[in-house]
DNA sequence: GTCTATACCTGGATAGAC
DNA sequence: GTCTATCCAGGTATAGAC
């Protein structure tokens, strides 16, 4: 039960990862990953049979790092606001890295969308997992009736911002438009109480 | 000077125009296409010498139909706001199509990033062709300072519609957020005189 | 211009020695 | 668990007959 520092398979998998993100997980040869982790491609077929189940297991670990990081955000902020604002900071903190390579989240799904991938599924997984956080926060807010819609929109927002900003390698379009977000939040706030049918009339 | 009804080569341009689309460029062999236009694999290195001509063929091919497209809006409307109301309509227009395979643009766009293909900078230009066209409608919608950052705006809110609607395979997504944009645009068209900065100061 | 045949390479996957 | 050697499929690309 005791975790050891990190097995190769964990290695195997961080790296995949980082490969899948910034080369996409087709144009990513079992020859990349196994130079990256420095084993030979025939050692890796005892980790893994084959590349889809690399995949799967690289999917299983996003899921469990983003499942973590929306547990911080909850438990270090208190309000639903601020906690929106830790999402929305992403696409800051990232910024170099979503220039680069565009979203994780957002070319991987559509990546194995175009490919009619088994594994789209799951893929799409991670983005709920987000959606759901949002739209939980957004209730808090006050907006019952519109939390699915409003965390919908936020969503898709952001992957606007991520794919423009990749495509053209502008860091600067990311700023301008998280500044509207963050504007946009804010006035959600203060009107929160007067928008929403349902809050009103349920209760 | 004369145009046949359709040259062999025009037809393998189309043809890989919509597989591209469909399944992405890498994952398009030219056995797909050769199949598609019934022809045989030999043969079609008669017509383009590598892959990557092909792709280069194809974005010309897309370069010249949006800007035929935005001429066409250009000379049938008569206010900017209409005009812009055309291009949001595309959404609604290619529906289907978006919910099954995405943006043409910006998947591919995406692609080519993440490949890190040369024919990137000539794949953005449609963006560009696009960018332009509504920042000119801005522009004379009373928007000179803000013009091109409303167009981004539009841009990448609906490039991250057509993604959440392609992975989601949810095509009322698309509705929603279209009907919002109509409001936007509406409110913008409204408040025109009075957001500007240099139309104020600069007349 | 169109075909068949074929060369060449890369990538996924297996077998078996250590 | 790690390695080398090897197989096989599919993909790009070429040569040359018709």
């Amino acid at each position: 039960m005791s975790k050891p520092t990190q097995t190769t398979r964990e290695r195997i998998v961080a790296a995949a990862d980082e490969l899948f993100y910034q080369r996409g997980f087709e144009h990513t040869s079992f020859t990349d990953i196994a130079q990256a982790v420095k084993l030979s491609r025939g050692n890796f077929y005892h980790h893994f049979k084959t590349k889809d189940d690399i995949l799967e297991a690289v999917i299983a670990y996003r899921l469990s790092n983003t499942q973590a990081m929306l547990a911080a955000w909850e438990t270090n902020s208190q309000d639903p606001e601020s906690r929106i604002n830790h999402f929305i900071h992403i696409l800051i903190m990232n910024q170099a890295k979503i220039k680069q390579f565009g979203c994780p989240v957002g070319t991987l799904c559509t990546e194995l969308a175009k490919l009619n991938h088994a594994s789209h599924t799951q893929a799409n997984a991670i983005f709920t997992l987000f959606k759901d956080w949002l739209q939980s926060q957004f209730i808090r807010m006050g907006y019952e009736a519109k939390a699915n819609t409003l965390a919908m929109h936020l969503l898709g927002r952001s992957q606007g911002i991520a794919l423009l900003a990749n495509t053209f390698k502008d860091e600067t379009f990311i700023e301008h438009e998280v500044a509207q977000l963050r504007r946009w939040l804010s006035t959600l706030k203060k009107s929160a109480i007067h928008t929403d049918d349902n809050t009103l009339r349920g209760h």
